[in-house]
DNA sequence: ATAATAACCAACCGCTCGGTATGTTGCAAG
DNA sequence: CTTGCAACATACCGAGCGGTTGGTTATTAT
């Protein structure tokens, strides 16, 4: 790797770190230059502006990080129980940074979805994606379930429990509700076979 | 009512919706004082800080509004109908703004509760008088119950997922996503009967 | 050897922000 | 009649922001 790449490389990685403590609004640059040990310049001559840092931000680190994060649990035998085992490890494994600070795309989703046409479809994009896993998971054990199961539907509940779970964990600053509310979603899902 | 308190009442309602729609951080005292008419000197009259200002939002507008909101749907006979019919009527009635800019509880617990005590210990308060609400619904008919629900569980389990599916809904700017979570929360909701 | 380009650096700009210090007005009590 | 305070208005401040401009350095091609 050249070192404008490493450069490039460093810029994305801290600033998906900051955006993810502070959001992207409050994310300074000026910070992620000082954590890089660079000047302005250098950050202008692989961004055009902070909006595309943070689509690429978006696009180079969440999104490959989380594709590969839901990727493994649903590829097994039973994705139910992967699911459920995944789950439950979450809330065993949760850096206290997780617990803080939530997770990066709900996050984006919350503060950017409404102000921003660029954030808003990449995000609807990765929600769509991981949607898709569930679908293809649950699909591919489908005799297993219940009749009359909307996969689809099945599988933004199941999103959007996991995004309340941990904006639950924010506020309370600790995992007590996040594993409640996980556990219950275990329940839930295990309920969905026959 | 005096004008000085008309006046005070005035800027917590403008503030109100303009933290629902920007959030507290991008939420300009100057636009503020534009929609009220009013100068610097009068808010700064009133409220000794931004923070105190959100502070007093949160007390004085979005707490008894919030409660008022959930009382009415858990006070009747069935509460798990009630809860339902809330939900579902919820989906129909819901605003343009709601859809865009989601529940002013959760938008603030995922921006502040990680950078502001005063914020956080507010809104954890609120999400503990919400469940405790659920809590007296279901204790109140749980003969009709099955056995062994976890209630305070079950409570953040539909508060969670209830906030997750308004966050779905300003990434796709409609409400067909959240339409379906609800329609999933409902199911899960009846099946706590026996 | 020189010219060009990639990869940066340092200084600066305009703007908006929350907050403050001081000035003004109207009304009510003495 | 005037004194005093509540309820504002006006003008200003320093800090931080994203972004721009004009260099500088090292490498590479000619």
């Amino acid at each position: 790797m050249s070192d404008a790449e490493k450069t490039r490389q460093n810029i994305l990685t801290v600033a998906a770190d900051e955006i993810h403590q502070h959001g992207f609004k409050a994310t300074s640059l000026s910070v992620i230059l000082n954590r890089c040990e660079i000047s302005k310049g250098a950050l202008y001559y692989h961004f055009t502006s902070k909006m595309e840092l943070g689509y690429a931000v978006f696009e180079e680190v969440y999104t490959p990080m989380f594709l590969n994060v839901w990727h493994t649990p649903l590829g097994v035998d039973d994705p139910v129980e992967g699911l459920c085992d995944f789950l439950m490890s979450m809330t065993e494994q949760m850096s206290c940074s997780e617990v803080v600070c939530g997770c990066p795309l709900n996050n984006l989703c919350e503060e950017m979805a409404n102000v921003d046409e660029g954030f808003r479809l990449r995000i609807l994009s990765m929600q769509e994606q991981l949607n898709q896993l569930i679908v293809d998971a649950l699909d591919k054990i489908s005799d297993d379930l219940r009749e009359n199961l909307a996969f689809s539907q099945v599988g933004y509940f199941i999103v959007a429990t996991l995004n309340g779970a941990t904006s639950l964990s924010k506020s309370s600053r600790n995992k007590t509700l996040f594993q409640q509310v996980i556990a219950e979603l275990c329940l839930y899902i295990r309920a969905l076979k026959k």
